[in-house]
DNA sequence: CAAGGTATGTCAGAATACTGACATGAGTCA
DNA sequence: TGACTCATGTCAGTATTCTGACATACCTTG
């Protein structure tokens, strides 16, 4: 619009770059969510679900990046309306175990595939080697971050 | 705390490690951010103004992520505190140049610094071959999430 | 066994961003 | 000129997420 807007600094930048994928990626998911009517932290939490269940409020918040808070107003909502059931009492310690009921698990099909299609979208400009060296660098990047020595298999 | 927590599906998908790495940076970011008392979205309209003075309330939204409504909020707070300042008038149009004061620069100098030293932190595993790779794929990502079959230079 | 540290679930309030809506200004086209 | 489309600035209400705080449960350490 005032001008055309390019080549200062921040098209240089990596970090910026970095959020403007994930904005688009952002923008995407919610655009195929929206008919659904999901939003992508709903779906996440899901998605999270349905691969590793039994996991608990807090670890469900970590895995779709928000705080354990935020997650719970999100969990009392979908167990709420059927989508997710927990324990009423902790079989250790305090974590409820969360697990996805049928309606959860049909309510997720329909969001997978579309979600599915939106990576795919993402990647059909890509080489398989080029996939590799994004995954390689966005890991790279990640544990830089955090600032850890080591960041890719530390359970064994 | 439950399982190891590895090697689902979620660990190989290049949108989930996206989203991953975003969400690393913005934790980062916050982290320097806060002692400042600055919000990214606050560093990002005055790095914005910095780089490209006079741009206006919609595309300082647009290069911020966010809708004009959020950037309005802020723009109005940056300029009742004296960090910005916008004409009374629009010279053409409705757009209003924004643009920063001496105080806006001076506040902003502190933010860069340290969020130049997050970027640094986050690349400083990689090679400069590795970073150009990387600059490549996310574009490559954004271009293909966006739809479009241009996506680098269409001014002229 | 007692004490400290860590992790969890949850409630409450504040901050932030979003969607919806409206009016205005500029450009296009018949 | 007049109708149409598009982009902008802005107001209002809603939704989502966050920070702060508290009590509880486990695990280590002395």
């Amino acid at each position: 619009m005032s001008q055309k807007g390019e080549g200062v600094d921040l098209e240089t930048s990596l970090g910026y770059l970095l959020k403007e994928a994930s904005s688009a990626l952002r923008v995407a998911m919610e655009e195929v969510l929206r008919p659904l009517g999901m939003s992508i932290t709903h779906y996440s939490c899901l998605e999270l679900l349905a691969q590793r269940p039994g996991l608990s409020n807090s670890e469900l918040a970590r895995g779709a990046f928000v705080t354990r808070q935020s997650m719970n107003v999100l969990l009392q909502a979908l167990e709420r309306d059927g989508y997710v059931t927990r324990p009423a009492e902790a079989p250790v310690g305090k974590s409820l175990p969360a697990r996805l009921t049928p309606r959860g698990r049909r309510s997720l099909e329909k969001a997978t595939a579309a979600v599915r299609s939106v990576e795919v979208r993402m990647l059909s400009g890509m080489t398989e080697t080029e996939r590799s060296a994004a995954f390689r660098s966005l890991q790279s990047m990640i544990r830089s971050l955090r600032g850890d020595s080591d960041g890719s298999s530390e359970s064994a």
